[in-house]
DNA sequence: TTTCAGATCAACAACGTTGTTGGTTGATTA
DNA sequence: TAATCAACCAACAACGTTGTTGATCTGAAA
């Protein structure tokens, strides 16, 4: 050291507890990370929202960037979590809503994570996810022709951005419970009946019909099951 | 000044062009924010990304603060562009995920803004984007019971999400208009036939006719059409 | 009770950022 | 051609951040 002698007003020092010194660094960084970003995270201030020395944090966490990693790997179990819980298809929709209306930071990292330039990182809950939804698409309690990856992204987009958007459509004090049921609701009236009367719709149905004359396969990814003709609108 | 005598490499001067000067501070701006978020844009970055000395980018924008201003309101103006533009409804969809597609910087923006403090700030072109599918709704073309601004919502999130997905899925220097592509048609189909048989899940169908009633009114919000059992699902 | 590993912290150096200042230079106009 | 004015730029002060260091304290073992 250098100079500094006996400090005048030795600030009360924090009571030893390692662990819970570890977990309150850990969340002070999770809250900061899910509210403003990665990139706007400062170890000054997680050590400050934490109750803590900066060296401290420094101390359980090697450098800022062993931070950030850390809450990732967090989030990363929580997305885990999150996507493999709930029941098949409908009720799962549900808990996936129930689940992040009550852990919006969550939603928030994940979309920090899809701005982020790390590689999709596909989680296994999401293949968990994935498998859930071709499961419904296989079966005969769905209709023909479901592109079952893409139908998974499209549920899971529109759910996490309601997430975020659900607390500014009700206001600093609303109660978010109100927009989030018409939400899921109409999430659910979509997934049963769609939205267009298909016999109204010549044009756009034999549009999604030629796709299976002209396929386009290539690229890597899961090849749609496109049959369509049968029964898939109307009887 | 204090000291600095002549400077012994003067730095080739940038050509006199205010304008120009102008964009190409902006359009640097534009990009770092699209790429890292407004968190972390800096001056510095910015003036380098656009071949002008920092100095300079002060005297175009009075502060960073100034300088971010100006990117909200020309990303407002383009998202306002995007949103109003297009033919209706499916066509509507295709021309939005065609404009993101090709200025994936505004879905980034549009995220970022998402994920920001400010309110919804609801654009017009967001009001005329909506107002279309309300017009939809309302419509013989479109199925009963429709909550239109949901729809909207849903239909909206899953676009600008899938914008950045997209480029992700295709790797790094892979096509992204096969997948794309893909997604496109996921969604047509979606929205002309829905997921499931309808028939296979009387439990969801009488929950959603449940919400006629015990409706959920209160708070605001636009207050939805049910009404089912026409003919909303098959004849 | 004494000892001591390690948990906590204040201070430091190096660096990057913001916003300011005043000198330089080029385009326009008289 | 000469004067003028604004665009451009280098340097500066003040500040915040990162990562490091050595002093100090504490809980638990000896």
């Amino acid at each position: 050291m250098t100079s500094a002698s006996a400090p005048s007003a030795p600030r009360s020092r924090r009571q030893r507890d390692p662990l819970s010194t570890y977990d309150a660094i850990l969340t002070a960084a999770r809250d900061v990370m899910a509210e403003r970003g990665p990139e706007a995270l400062t170890v000054s201030e997680v050590a400050h929202r934490a109750g803590v020395n900066r060296g401290t944090a420094y101390r359980h966490f090697r450098t800022r960037e062993h931070l950030l990693d850390a809450v990732k790997k967090w989030f990363a179990g929580e997305l885990n979590r999150m996507l493999g819980e709930g029941g098949p298809t409908g009720a799962r929709m549900d808990s996936l809503l129930e689940f992040l209306s009550e852990h919006r930071e969550v939603a928030r990292l994940w979309l920090f994570a899809l701005l982020g330039d790390g590689s999709d990182s596909e989680y296994e809950g999401w293949q968990r996810y994935l498998g859930v939804v071709e499961g419904l698409a296989e079966s005969d309690l769905a209709q023909d022709g479901i592109d079952a990856e893409m139908l998974a992204r499209i549920l899971v987009a529109a759910t996490m951005v309601w997430s975020l958007w659900a607390p500014k459509l009700a206001g600093p004090d609303g109660d978010t419970r109100v927009h989030t049921k018409r939400f899921a609701r109409e999430l659910r009236r979509l997934l049963l009946f769609g939205v267009m009367r298909p016999e109204r719709w010549p044009d756009l149905v034999s549009s999604l019909q030629d796709d299976i004359e002209h396929p386009q396969v290539e690229s890597g990814g899961r090849n749609p099951r496109n049959r369509y003709g049968d029964k898939a609108w109307k009887s």
